[in-house]
Order: structure tokens, then C-alpha cells, then sequence
DNA sequence: GTCTATAAAACGATAGAC
DNA sequence: GTCTATCGTTTTATAGAC
């Protein structure tokens, strides 16, 4: 029955969420299968293989930044502050879930020494990422100074989301929040 | 009598290079057979599964550093900002690989969520390497502020693993490490 | 009949365990 | 070495839509 229940977006989608909450490896072709409602050999109707459909998702990914997230950054009609509110907000909600923490984290740990295909997209996704940060910076600082900036954010922003996963609570990624807001605001934040 | 190639404590130390190079999930009984040079048979002689193996490497990381890294931190003998360029000196002895970054980093990202047993172990670990860290801040600052910092270090060091293996090069660890000295020291240490 | 999305069955390889 | 289960993948069958 050609009654198409899923389409390449949903299976990206919903395989995501599967991903990130289970990690690349330990997740099977059922376990997605079993997500998106299909059988795990119809799955190969949509995507070639395991490592095909976790390369779309990160390019998947990397394109929502490009287009939707990290122009914010750039909108010079807005003050630096409330860029750095903008990304960071935009940033948590593309990237992360509350139990599986952030896919390109994730997946940067488990498999970019294993899988060249996906460092690549993880590349870019950071570059793009830390650039943004820098650009933001850059506005009370050098170059120099805010590129350091960019980076420790992202460092800490990881860091948060790791000991977010461990600990279950806390305020890692707030206190990250509000570090990276103070670095710009004028006066301190909290 | 046949000669005893291996014991213990060699599986755990090769083994955990292994995990730490290629992630949990990733790595078969296979693998880590060859790299200790032993039939994947024979490795059930002395861990009953895999997973007992990851505990006992968890707890054999822990006991490490509750014997001879943590103590440092408290040793009033010796100036803070020593014991801090002492306990990184330490802890990136203890855990790091170039290649395949902190062992107790990757297995908190892929495994904290599915195995509890994990869990219990890696919180341990995190705790005295926070509390560590916060005794050293704390002859500066206040509890709550040395606390806060110690958490932030700690994100920082993960982050910059994390980064370190995503680009192969940078400074991110170093970085880490001076802001982290910056923050005890009288005048900027760079 | 042809096309296509899904189901179902089966493949070889390899997993962890004994 | 051998077991069984499951892995990712491939192949074949089936059920509408045109």
C-alpha cells in the first residue's frame, strides 16, 4: 500500500532524536526503524546506509545554522547583548535535548576520530559556530581577544551540557549563559 | 606450570586505551583480545563481561586519583597556584590520551544515560576532581565563587578535549589551563 | 501493466558470552 | 573454538496508485 507514511525529512528528524539520546553505535537500524514506524529494510529506500543518513543529519544541521541561527549574529540593528541572547537561545534549541545533551558534542566525541565523513560537517558546524561568537565579541574586544572568547564559550557551553547529562540538574548551561553575557554587558549581569 | 602473560591490572591499562581510542560501543572483545594479546576466550577468565571491565577501569581511574592526585589539592605546604598547575599536570596524566582524549569524558557522553552502574562511578570521579579543584580556588575566593569556578574549569578542560580532538591542533587545553592559573595568580600569568 | 512505498525474509558478518 | 543473537544490508514479495 503506496500510501507514504514517512518522507527523508521526518526519518532525519525523528533518527536524530534516536541518535543523540543513544549514541551512533549503540543505536541499530531497528531501533530507528522502530522510531519512525517502518521496517528496518525499508529503510534503505530513503538512505543507502547508517552512515549516509548521519551525514544528512549533520548537514541537515549545519544548514539550519547557515540560514537560520548564525545570521542573528550579524544583524548589526541589534545590540551585541542581545545577539549573544539570540544565539545562544537558537543554538540550545537546534543542537540539543534535555536527556541526549547536544548531537554535535556527541558525535564529535564518539566518532570523529573513526569517521572522516562526518568530521568534515562537524567542522564546519564549529567554525561556524565560534565564528559567530568571535563576531560578537569583537565588538567590545581585538580579534585576538574575542576569537579566545568565542572559544572558551563553546568550551564551556560543551562542558556544560556534559555534566548537564551526568549530573541531571544544575545550572551548568546557565551559569555558562550568564559568563558569556557578562564578558560584553557593561555592567555585571547576575 | 604455564607462564601468566597477563594479569588484571595489564587488561585494564591496554584496555582502557582501547575504549578510550574507539568509545565503548564501538569496541569488541575482539579488540581488546588483540591488544592484550590474549584469545577473546580466555579474556572471560578474568572479567565476567564487558562491562564489569569498564567498571573496574572507572574504579581503578578513581582510586588513582583519590590516592595520588586529589591529595595534592589540599597539601597546604605548597602554594595554590602550584597545586593548581600540579592537579592539571596530574589529571591530564591520568586521563588523557593525545588521540582519544579523556577517557572519563567520552564514556560520560556515551554511556552515563543507558548504564547506572557507570554512572555512580563517573559522578565520584567528577565530585572529587570538582571539590579538588574548589579547595584550591577557595584560597581566594569565597565557597560559593571557588565552587562555581572549580565547575567552570572543569567544563573548560572537557570542552577542550573535546575541541583538541575535533581540530587535532590548537591551544584550547593550554588556554584552559592558563585562565585557570590566571585565576589564583596576583598578576596575569600571560 | 508499471511504479513505488512498505513488508517480509534472508544474507554474511560479527557481536558478547561460554 | 563454538554458541546464539543481532548487526547492517540486500533481496524478494506485496499492496495500492497511476
Amino acid at each position: 500500500m503506496p500510501v507514504q507514511k514517512v518522507n527523508r525529512e521526518i526519518i532525519i528528524n525523528k533518527s536524530l532524536d534516536v541518535f543523540r539520546q543513544n549514541g551512533y553505535h549503540n543505536t541499530s537500524m531497528a531501533d530507528l526503524a522502530e522510531a519512525v514506524g517502518l521496517f528496518k529494510g525499508s529503510f534503505y529506500h530513503y538512505f543507502d546506509s547508517k552512515e549516509t543518513l548521519m551525514r544528512e543529519i549533520l548537514l541537515m544541521i549545519n544548514l539550519k545554522f547557515k540560514e537560520y541561527v548564525l545570521p542573528e549574529a550579524y544583524n548589526e540593528t541589534i545590540l551585541p547583548i542581545d545577539r549573544l541572547k539570540l544565539i545562544f537561545k537558537l543554538f540550545g534549541k537546534t543542537l540539543f535535548s534535555p536527556k541526549g545533551g547536544c548531537i554535535v558534542g556527541n558525535m564529535t566525541l564518539e566518532t570523529v576520530q573513526l569517521y572522516p565523513q562526518f568530521r568534515d560537517i562537524l567542522l564546519e558546524i564549529f567554525d561556524g559556530w565560534i565564528a559567530a561568537l568571535k563576531h560578537i565579541y569583537a565588538s567590545k574586544y581585538s580579534e585576538e581577544a574575542a576569537l579566545k572568547l568565542a572559544q572558551q564559550t563553546v568550551m564551556e557551553f560543551e562542558g556544560a551540557v556534559m555534566m548537564t547529562k551526568l549530573y541531571g540538574e544544575g545550572d551548568y548551561y546557565l551559569d555558562c549563559y550568564h559568563r558569556a553575557l557578562d564578558r560584553i554587558s557593561e555592567k555585571p549581569n547576575r
